[in-house]
DNA sequence: CTGAAAGCGCTTACAG
DNA sequence: CTGAAAGCGCTTACAG
């Protein structure tokens, strides 16, 4: 492996120079600049980052840290693409991303405890739903921190507007005639994005006059099950529900398979809405009317903000709220007349 | 942050003994052990990675590379799948994993490069397509290294039998009474995967008497859309296949879309079967016929071989197949009478 | 069984 | 503008 001694060696300086000069700090000759540039470029010199990282700089390291949660984690297309945009900010940077997954057994802390100790990285985005205890944590050795999704905390954190997304969601169902509205929630508790959804929907409901009937709402996971699961609830009503809005897209196909299974056409005796616009969503048969956000924005953001925070630098908006977008396709049709 | 030198003080020993301790070696007294076992945990120690790594042992990191590919890459629900298959594997051990994209513009070297020089690893998994030279390159250091995918270079590989699975998909179809079965594969270079696809379609066509017909494939992406074209470009031949087989179940899913579209009854006028076996394929209307592979074993496969390599333990096999298996839904249907 | 000392490859004041 | 030296937090022979 070649180190800085062998490039302050083949440029006939001290390493001391060789680092100012990779560094990028100033009082350097320009030629003597230029003489160890070349040579780092003849040897093929990477710096070793652990030992940048020990004598006390920067690790191009940032950590993301994500709950553990074996089906819904990996399985979760939002984010898959979170990662995405968080690559997509990183990579120029030459910046890497490690992957801490809390433990299966352990309490969510300790993924981040192992990041204070062990790992040195210049910052942390952190996946909501971890709650805020581990990013407490971070903040007292004051890490610089991101969080996808809310935080109670105050701490910078970047979201889709979920609240004035399913308002969106609601209003579209409300002027194609819909009053009966089955709501099919992710999961019931430690969800910020479930939560806001269903604020949303009672906002929308109530201002159209429309009372929040606790009995159209069913809980489950953000998986497609679940939304199949509370489709079938949903419809043992009476009267049933002439629209179903699922909070996530995958739940409004898990619907729209049970409504289907069960000989109900989709638009025609019920309109379906889902939540986030994922692939499928535009495949699917009927095609899905959701509301649009974008997880690769999130992740884009929430690493950009990490990089000012990491820079130092003060962060215009503590709170980035992205906004969303009604895309209107073929699963929602007017009520039928009653 | 506590440093083996106050678990050393608080022990009431020296740090090379803490440091024996904690890496498990021998030659400690139980008493010793327990007492810095006890500060250890009472101080909440967590050794510094980047000094362990300088200090040259090990890192308790391993990285995971994958080639740049904005679209395909994140989108993939294989890869996704794979990336928890290997974190189940390594989240035990207390291991955490360096996502390493190749840059955008550069060569696909220099996410190795950088691997090689910059971050201290105990090892490397490799998603396959990157190609083989980088690969080379940490051989040459010796590093341990595994792929996901296949390796002409004869490394440490684990890959699902795509040969077999494609096998047994035309079988099927062949069983079904179709003969003229249109092909749509993923990228036409670079995949090994499709390529043993194609090749298990060609075998399995032949040994049931049926030439292998050019004009009945085409190429594309991953990607659903791909499968999309696929499908209106294979149904204008004349006469047109009774059958699809879409290399992959995104591109099965698109084909299925633009069939449906143009008014095709699947599987009553054209049977379509997939490869994966991803989430959708279940979902779906119709439900896909499939070849399940699992890319979390392959995850998990690749992740232990890497520990077994990291352990100097020899390998049993240098190259792991894991096995397909055919799943019949109702994408697929005796062929019409013609 | 235990500890003193060197060294891993850098960065950062500090002198020059 | 340049370099000698200390120090980052560990591990690993090597003595004791």
């Amino acid at each position: 492996l070649t180190t800085i001694y062998d490039v302050a060696e083949h440029a006939g300086v001290s390493i001391a120079t060789v680092s100012k000069v990779l560094s990028g700090r100033p009082y350097v000759s320009g030629a003597t600049r230029e003489r160890v540039l070349q040579s780092v470029n003849a040897l093929g010199y990477v710096p070793s980052v652990a030992a940048q990282s020990l004598a006390g700089s920067r690790t191009n390291m940032i950590a993301v840290v994500i709950g553990y949660d074996p089906h819904d984690l990996f399985a979760d297309p939002n984010l898959m693409q979170a990662l995405h945009g968080i690559d997509s900010e990183i990579t120029d940077r030459d910046f890497a991303m490690l992957l801490s997954c809390a433990q299966p057994g352990a309490d969510h802390l300790s993924a981040f405890r192992r990041l204070l100790g062990g790992y040195r990285v210049d910052g942390v985005i952190v996946e909501s739903g971890l709650g805020d205890e581990g990013v407490h944590l971070l903040m007292q050795r004051n890490y610089p921190c991101v969080i996808m999704g809310y935080s109670p905390l105050g701490l910078p954190c970047v979201h889709p507007d979920d609240y004035g997304g399913a308002q969106v969601a609601i209003r579209h169902l409300l002027e194609l005639g819909h009053r009966r509205i089955g709501l099919i929630g992710g999961p019931p508790s430690n969800s910020y994005a479930t939560q806001e959804r269903l604020r949303g929907c009672q906002s929308a409901l109530e201002q159209a006059g429309i009372a929040f009937d606790e009995s159209l709402l069913t809980y489950g996971s953000w998986r497609a099950e679940s939304g199949y699961e509370g489709a079938k609830q949903l419809m043992t009503l009476d009267p049933p529900p002439t629209a179903l809005f699922g909070l996530n897209d995958r739940q409004a196909l898990g619907a729209i398979r049970w409504l289907r299974e069960h000989g109900y056409r989709v638009p025609e005796e019920v309109s379906v809405v889902g939540f986030d616009d994922i692939e499928s969503a535009a495949l699917w048969e009927p095609t899905l009317t959701t509301i649009r956000q974008s997880p690769f924005a999130i992740g884009q953001r929430a690493a950009s903000m990490l990089f000012a925070l990491i820079e130092d630098q003060e962060l215009e908006t503590r709170q980035v709220i992205l906004s969303t977008e009604l895309v209107v396709r073929q699963s929602t049709a007017p009520a039928a007349k009653t």
